[in-house]
DNA sequence: CGATGCGTTGATAACTTTCAAATTTAGTGG
DNA sequence: CCACTAAATTTGAAAGTTATCAACGCATCG
């Protein structure tokens, strides 16, 4: 048995009216049958960058899984600030909630597809599923120890979040040295807790230190990789 | 179905040394299947102040609940900061894990009892009753929503993350404005991602600003509660 | 070309840590 | 119950880190 979602609103209508600008990428292959069954009852929406997919406190009417493109959740305070307390690559589901409504906001941060999936229907295949269920709890699971880990991550100095954040994203993102950033720095700072300048600046000493090598603002090589996990202390 | 347990150490020796040195607090009432079931499969074991429960790393053979007492799970960064992810009071649920081993260590923050209940026990019990394994799932997804509420927290100011961690404990303790500390300012610090120094100023600047009143350093009073919701900012 | 968004760089200010010392509290034994 | 010792907390001054404010460079796009 899973939580009963509190069905309301309908699809969002600016959510509709969306395009994608730029072809797909690739989407990362998966392996269970939670992201297989939700491929098969979703509907594929587009979204432009920087459209919002929900919003904080609207209804928790449907799940998500990126197709392609890249998502942020986040949350914004009263004094402005904006936190991102997750990116989303292709392949990964995003928009899980445990009461009746998002505690957080997502948007595209490129232009993406996404499949959205009523959580009704989530929840109906997990009770008819044991597998779907195992999957949706092991699914949880690792979002906890993600957001543990950003716990751990964002007690620490400047330098050692930039370092875990570049090796993140280059193991997230797949193989290879060469790592593409798709978000901008902004994203970056408001997902570590610095600001841009200090951001750029820690990204300019890592360069210096030979670690990395910044080939574009969106585009890194990585140099030494271990010298990058000393610097993550 | 839920993830299998990997079965491999026994209790631990020097767990079963320890005895309680103060009676009982009371147990917070609890309504749920799950719980109620840990307590009348598991073990109690009495933990000593400052005592490990269980260390990261180690085989997570089993799921703890607070009987009496305060837990504190932690981890040490190789440059020996530590950093608490978690503090559990009577009643709470903890050590639950993903994988095989801990990734975090366990300690009693004053005299303690634990119920300790086999995982295997847990798993299986969720296997035969849809209930507790959607309170399984539900006690994930709660305990998500409280990391990604420290992930909000840390990136905060000290003032906005000691007047928040003075509310939360006044929300989960209990009730009344009377608030007891269970821990020592180290801890409280190690939990807020920063140093005793501060954490010990902020409290006295709370007090200057008439928003609590320190009576002892374990002890204090809450004089204006919206007055500390602002200061959260 | 000028406008705009994004990124970098510099100077200064604000905040928190670090180091040190004083003070209080708690635990222990007489 | 008091004195004594150790631990915890508070307070002060200086140093370090990051944020803030401001200017500049560099693309893209109309």
């Amino acid at each position: 048995m899973l939580p009963q979602p509190t069905v309301r609103a309908s699809v969002r209508p600016e959510a509709i009216r969306q395009m994608p600008q730029q072809a797909d990428q690739p989407v990362v292959a998966e392996h269970n049958a939670l992201a297989q069954a939700m491929q098969l009852m979703g509907a594929v929406m587009p979204f432009l960058r920087n459209s919002e997919i929900f919003g904080e406190n609207e209804p928790a009417e449907y799940v998500y899984r990126v197709q392609s493109g890249c998502v942020r959740t986040y949350k914004i305070f009263s004094d402005g600030r904006r936190q991102i307390v997750g990116f989303y690559l292709p392949g990964e589901i995003f928009g899980l909630e445990f009461g009746g409504e998002h505690t957080l906001s997502a948007e595209a941060i490129t232009d993406a597809k996404v499949v959205l999936v009523k959580r009704s229907a989530v929840t109906a295949l997990a009770g008819s599923d044991p597998a779907i269920c195992f999957e949706l709890y092991a699914l949880t699971g690792r979002e906890l120890q993600r957001m543990q880990d950003r716990v751990l991550l964002l007690v620490k100095k400047a330098q050692e979040r930039v370092a875990s954040f570049v090796l993140e994203v280059a193991e997230r993102g797949g193989s290879g040295n060469v790592i593409t950033l798709p978000m901008p720095r902004r994203d970056i700072a408001d997902y570590l807790g610095l600001t841009l300048e200090t951001v750029s600046r820690v990204l300019g000493s890592l360069e210096g230190a030979t670690a990395i090598e910044i080939l574009t603002s969106r585009c890194i090589v990585l140099r030494n990789r271990s010298l990058l996990k000393e610097l993550m202390s």
